[in-house]
DNA sequence: GCCCAGGTGATTA
DNA sequence: TAATCACCTGGG
């Protein structure tokens, strides 16, 4: 089905480091993996996309995406006087931050630490391979993204076979946590940013950078702003060292036009 | 073959 | 509170 939708642009989305199951297979043609779903998405022409998938999914993904959301206002919130947010901002019209799912990002992200965003992906599919249940479509085969119990049900050797490393022991121990109740995802919804940020800091292999990303890609608080390397560099060249003060309550939003630009571009 | 990757936990002072 | 260091391993 045609959707017409504004301020959406998918290969942006796709390499903005937030998701890493969203692979471009062919020239503005894409599948998007998430939890136990895949669609394959085409971005045509005039703000135009072809979502091979029915109004009823298409509900999924309109969340998924936020698409209800009107990102306008995102790009109004820099001030007159940053050139430099300008500039990354234009650089990445169309990049939105997703409604991902909660233990998805949880993993993903334990395992993110270390690693480039190429050798995440490989790692995470290669887990969905070997304990996610097979999709399959039309489109070939493809690999959910595996539960808790699912996970725990490969060996450690079998999980080191992924890449994981030394996260394996970090992912192990959170999936059985999770399984025993410790951490009731959804009910975290409804915490505070701090008491957020503080429960996912009890999860061993969960530091600050990876809490961050947790709160801000499945539980949309736009406030929070993950620092990693790369925005450590652009907040110490160019804002001395911290956020200010007038992009506080969009941080994350505005961590996502910064990190876009300077992953791409040099910091000039 | 070498170096680093969207970090974290443990240890030390 | 801050600084330092080891850590698995895939990619460039």
């Amino acid at each position: 089905m045609i959707k017409h939708i504004k301020n959406f642009d998918l290969r942006t989305i796709a390499n903005s480091g937030q998701c890493f199951r969203i692979y471009e297979v062919d020239e503005n043609v894409f599948n998007v993996l998430s939890k136990d779903k895949m669609v394959r998405v085409r971005m045509e022409l005039n703000n135009k996309y072809d979502f091979d998938c029915t109004e009823k999914e298409f509900k999924y993904y309109e969340y998924y995406f936020d698409l209800l959301d009107n990102y306008d206002k995102y790009s109004k919130i820099c001030k007159k006087s940053d050139k430099f947010l300008q500039k990354c901002i234009n650089f990445s019209k169309g990049l939105r931050i997703l409604n991902q799912d909660k233990f998805e990002m949880i993993i993903s992200f334990i395992i993110s630490q270390r690693k480039s965003v190429k050798a995440i992906q490989t790692s995470i599919e290669r887990m969905c391979k070997l304990s996610g249940k097979r999709i399959k479509n039309k489109y070939g085969e493809f690999y959910a993204f595996p539960s808790a119990k699912e996970i725990l049900k490969l060996s450690k050797t079998e999980l080191l076979s992924c890449g994981m490393g030394y996260r394996t022991d970090y992912i192990i121990d959170f999936c059985k946590d999770y399984m025993a109740g410790k951490y009731d995802l959804e009910k975290m919804t409804k915490l505070s940013d701090d008491e957020l940020i503080n429960t996912l800091l009890s999860i061993k292999g969960v530091g600050i950078k990876v809490a961050s990303c947790v709160a801000l890609f499945a539980y949309h608080r736009m406030s929070i702003c993950p620092i990693d390397v790369w925005i450590g560099r652009v907040l110490d060249k160019k804002y001395n060292g911290k956020i200010p003060k007038e992009y506080e309550k969009y941080a994350g939003m505005i961590q996502q036009y910064w990190f876009n630009y300077t992953r791409i571009n040099k910091l000039n």
